[in-house]
DNA sequence: GCCAACTGTATCAATGTACGATACAGTAGG
DNA sequence: CCTACTGTATCGTACATTGATACAGTTGGC
């Protein structure tokens, strides 16, 4: 289940589509599933349907849902290049991240690669094929 | 040297609090090194000199530097436990991002793995020890 | 066919955040 | 002690985020 925290300074929006991004990765919703209706999610939410509307058109713009009017919304499997570098860069952008905290933590690198490996097999481990 | 982008939809103040933040874990700056002042950095990035304040302001709330009024800034290791659970969550969150689009991608999981363990490796040679 | 109930879309107003301009205050060195 | 440098505080404007509300397309029962 999504869950949005109002009192963070991350907008909303941007809260519903990482976590629908992540839905999407994890397989919990696959290619031609239906997602509630904006309105239908964000009365669960408690937030406006305004919101969710502009999240859903945010992922359509990224190719990974398909909106109809009138007829909802469904997942769409993006096609792409694993191998394109812009694709990499990004993945290595929040991965700097991911390292630059572990860092600041004193955390050793090695025990990094640890945590790193051991978050992997948990998610393939959760990860509806 | 920072970059920060003008035109990019992440404030000012975040992209500079993000380098700086790097250029601490990698070592770049150490403890105890002073960094320039407000005025100089700002007018180095062609920005203005009460963002840099404010981001120096917001590290200094993360521990990780030191400010005295009229003496400067300088850095400040943090101490800390490494293996705080607040912290760790910290460092899986912004994993969670980097496995996220990787699937969305259409890379393997396995792959993904290869990326980060090349991506650390680059990481400690990188890095001033 | 058409009407009712559902979809998403567009526009506008209110609020909050980011940024820069500018005045203030503490410190160091000549 | 005074000048030239630090960071700090306050305020105004521009922009982003959110919600209210009116609009438009689709579907299904009648």
């Amino acid at each position: 289940m999504i869950q949005i925290d109002t009192d963070s300074p991350v907008p909303l929006e941007d809260q519903l589509k990482r976590a629908l991004r992540e839905a999407i990765a994890r397989g919990e919703v696959q290619s031609g599933d239906e997602l509630p209706s904006s309105r239908q999610l964000a009365g669960d939410l408690g937030i406006h349907f305004n919101t969710v509307a502009r999240a859903y058109r945010g992922l359509r713009d990224e190719g990974l849902l398909r909106i109809g009017r009138g007829r909802g919304v469904v997942v769409r499997a993006r096609e792409g290049d694993p191998e394109d570098p812009a694709l990499h860069a990004r993945v290595l952008d929040h991965l700097r991240d991911a390292v630059t905290e572990a860092r600041l933590g004193g955390i050793p690198l090695a025990r990094t690669e640890e945590l790193f490996r051991s978050y992997l097999e948990r998610w393939q481990e959760e990860s509806k094929a």
